[in-house]
DNA sequence: CGCCCCGTTGAGGAGAGTCAATGGCTGTGG
DNA sequence: CCACAGCCATTGACTCTCCTCAACGGGGCG
């Protein structure tokens, strides 16, 4: 879980008898292969997930064949928070690599929440992430060109990847097809082609084996207008946002 | 606060003494004019949001002058509880009608919730279908045509408005510009214009004074590929989710 | 070895953007 | 009460980004 934990670390370091208690939770480890289904639309939810290896996207499906995905999803990602309401999951989560995910219980993690306010909040963090992310992707997809959102998403990735790599460099892992990457832009694989050749040519970036490498990241993100606070990854002034603990 | 009664009441209903506890809540309330900043980027967000009335936009704005709305806030909508996290706001909300707006402490919003379970429920399901919203947003822009695109967004936003007016019709007050709609949806003013003036001709629906009329809901929601399941106003089949109570 | 998936490239087409002009409506001030 | 400014919706003509259809080639793998 060290992706996980390197990924809270960010909002907050967590200190390790705190960590400990996430090692007593009620889980599960399970192991996909790509293009299987982690979660599917129309499922009761009421587990939580937490990535340990590999990547998953979450899209959804219209009935004539279009897709369209919402997110990725990375090592140490935590998703479906939402799932605490036990509602119904309205999209698919499939993996595109090889995932090892730890799916939580419901109640076994709330009931860790209520334990440690610094865990909660952290926990908290990652869903405001998440959902600043999301918020992110729809600026990416509504208003930016096509060149523009391949840039931008790379910078994403890169960050987040880095993130729960703990580390900081210029490489971004991208094991993904240029049709994945046409599904979460908003374009067409062919375009995504043409469009990173055209970078690759301009000096922006350069590929090899299923990585790219980020030539100049402050240029980039310039031409992308990519401008990483949505990430929140500074520390908030205020404590730890305080969950009521248990007497 | 009738709107955001009959908001969360959609997920189940909120008993008299129960909603009394809103009541007790550390708030204050202030109206808003068009074209004003509810919250500013940058801006230290630690407060609670509720639309009492009037429309609201949520939006970033590019250093080149385009903007992405990334969702519209209806009576009843409940936002930021992000802010629940202190982290600074990456995003600005402006009012686009004159709004009541009120502002509830995070303190005072989170100890209510501590003490009812119920309540606690009804905002988790606000967010998550908050965040459904957004998801929605993102396959509307980057998957559907222009046509497909706005008659999506006229058959959210019934939904919703609706939702908070507690009844069911086909008609949507659309208190905002063609510039407005196609900054949320990816297009240029222009273009709305001429796909709306098309659906008119089509008789998809009828405008007259600053609202809607959907002709045919079936209809349109086939041709847009809309599929209300997102907005989770089914009940769910497992009780309330359990937040710990203070002893 | 041969299949299949994927990335690439070319040619042509379409949907949406740009630029520009017009007209209605509203609010305001002489 | 009317004139005028400003904003907004609409429409036309033209442009351009991105899509569609299609062909080709490389690499992994059974």
């Amino acid at each position: 879980m060290i992706a996980l934990r390197n990924r809270l670390s960010q909002f907050s370091p967590i200190p390790d008898p705190i960590w400990a208690e996430m090692g007593r939770l009620d889980r599960q480890k399970m192991t996909f292969f790509p293009g299987e289904d982690v979660i599917k639309e129309g499922e009761p939810a009421d587990r939580i997930f937490v990535i340990r290896r590999g990547w998953a996207i979450r899209y959804k499906m219209l009935d004539d064949g279009r897709r369209q995905i919402v997110n990725f999803m990375l090592p140490g990602d935590v998703f479906d928070l939402q799932a605490l309401a036990t509602l119904r999951a309205d999209h698919t989560v499939t993996a595109v690599t090889a995932c090892d995910i730890t799916f939580v219980q419901q109640e076994s993690f709330m009931s860790a929440l209520s334990r440690s306010a610094p865990l909660a909040g952290a926990f908290w963090w990652a869903a405001v992430q998440e959902e600043a992310i999301l918020r992110e992707q729809i600026v990416r997809v509504g208003r930016l060109s096509a060149k523009e959102r391949i840039g931008h998403l790379l910078l994403e990735l890169q960050r987040r990847q880095n993130a729960g790599l703990g580390r900081e460099q210029n490489e971004v892992g991208l094991p993904i097809t240029r049709t994945d990457i046409a599904d979460a832009l908003g374009l067409t694989s062919v375009h995504v082609s043409r469009t990173m050749s055209a970078m690759r040519r301009d000096n922006l970036i350069e590929e090899e084996n299923h990585a790219v490498r980020i030539i100049d990241r402050r240029m980039l993100a310039q031409i992308c207008h990519f401008d990483d606070d949505y990430l929140h990854v500074r520390r908030p002034e205020k404590p730890l946002f305080q969950v009521p603990e248990r007497s």
